[in-house]
DNA sequence: CACCATGTTCCTTG
DNA sequence: CCAAGGAACATGGT
């Protein structure tokens, strides 16, 4: 599920639901998916709060809680990992195999559910202040992002990953900005010049916004009964699965033609991970 | 069987 | 000390 526009996009549709219900019951089915806490600690400050408000921090939800007679409020982090979903379900629906953490909210329940075991949800909340920041907001300047960037020789692809340097991107939207932005993934950081970081900033933006708005407007079925499509990793109709298909300009259209100018969409690794480009529009 | 997958962290090497 | 590369984590799809 999980980059910025998708989580984005989940922390909408939790907020308004999630906002004054109160974890009657919790259970933490599999360890792994809350470390480095302790089901014990974990139930225990959670069981009884009420939740007040979900956002997003880069690739973390944010959940914020609050217990009668607490004065402070609580903060647990949600992160998807590679295959994380978060969705509802009545209490007397079937868990799915994979539901990691069960939140008993009354009449239904909130399931964290993850096939591969890479995400988590967390009381310790130290990750955030390791982020770097938001790509759309206003603290993101060019005058930051160029100064961030001239201390590396690494491939400006690789370090659009690092959560450090900015908050959200992963690795699809890394090779959709570098292809709105027609600057190779290969280049090394320190080598873009001004006018190319003033247009990856631009791409960024345009591109997670889109991204926003597109998932915004997707008839998604939330309810993790459906079969999971895609980057929002919940059930698409036929119509929504091929549009959202043809969203993606680049990234996973190897040997498929550049949408602009036809040459074929090259893959290549690098830090171990598969990056598209055009080798016409994208030249070093 | 082989290879690939939206992420992060830890270990090693230079 | 730092930067960079690679393996590990775990499961499923093609």
């Amino acid at each position: 599920m999980p980059e910025l526009p998708e989580v984005e996009v989940l922390v909408r549709h939790l907020a308004p639901l999630l906002k004054g219900r109160t974890i009657h019951a919790l259970e933490v089915r599999r360890g792994r998916a809350i470390r480095p806490d302790a089901p014990k600690q974990f139930r225990r400050v959670l069981i009884g709060s009420t939740f007040k408000a979900v956002s997003r921090r880069g690739k973390y939800l944010v959940f914020r809680l609050t217990t009668a007679g607490r004065r402070e409020e609580i903060r647990m982090l949600g992160h998807l990992g590679m295959t994380g979903r978060i969705y509802f379900q009545p209490d007397t629906g079937k868990l799915s195999r994979h539901a990691a953490v069960v939140f008993s909210l009354g009449r239904t329940r909130l399931i964290f559910e993850d096939v591969r075991g890479f995400g988590r949800m967390t009381l310790d909340t130290a990750p955030l202040s390791e982020l770097g920041p938001e790509p759309l907001d206003s603290a993101f300047t060019i005058r930051h992002f160029s100064n961030a960037l001239r201390r590396s020789r690494q491939a400006i692809k690789v370090r659009l990953l690092d959560q450090s340097l900015v908050a959200g991107v992963g690795n699809i939207y890394a090779s959709e900005a570098l292809f709105h932005a027609r600057l190779s993934p290969r280049i090394a950081a320190r080598r873009l010049t001004h006018e190319q970081v003033k247009r990856l900033v631009r791409s960024l933006r345009d591109v997670l916004a889109d991204a926003i708005k597109f998932g915004s407007t997707l008839p998604l079925n939330w309810s993790g009964a459906g079969r999971v499509s895609g980057l929002f990793y919940y059930g698409l109709g036929a119509a929504a699965r091929e549009s959202h298909d043809e969203r993606l300009r680049v990234y996973d259209r190897q040997d498929r033609p550049c949408v602009r100018c036809g040459t074929p969409v090259r893959r290549i690794v690098q830090a171990g991970r598969s990056t598209y480009y055009c080798p016409q529009c994208q030249r070093d």
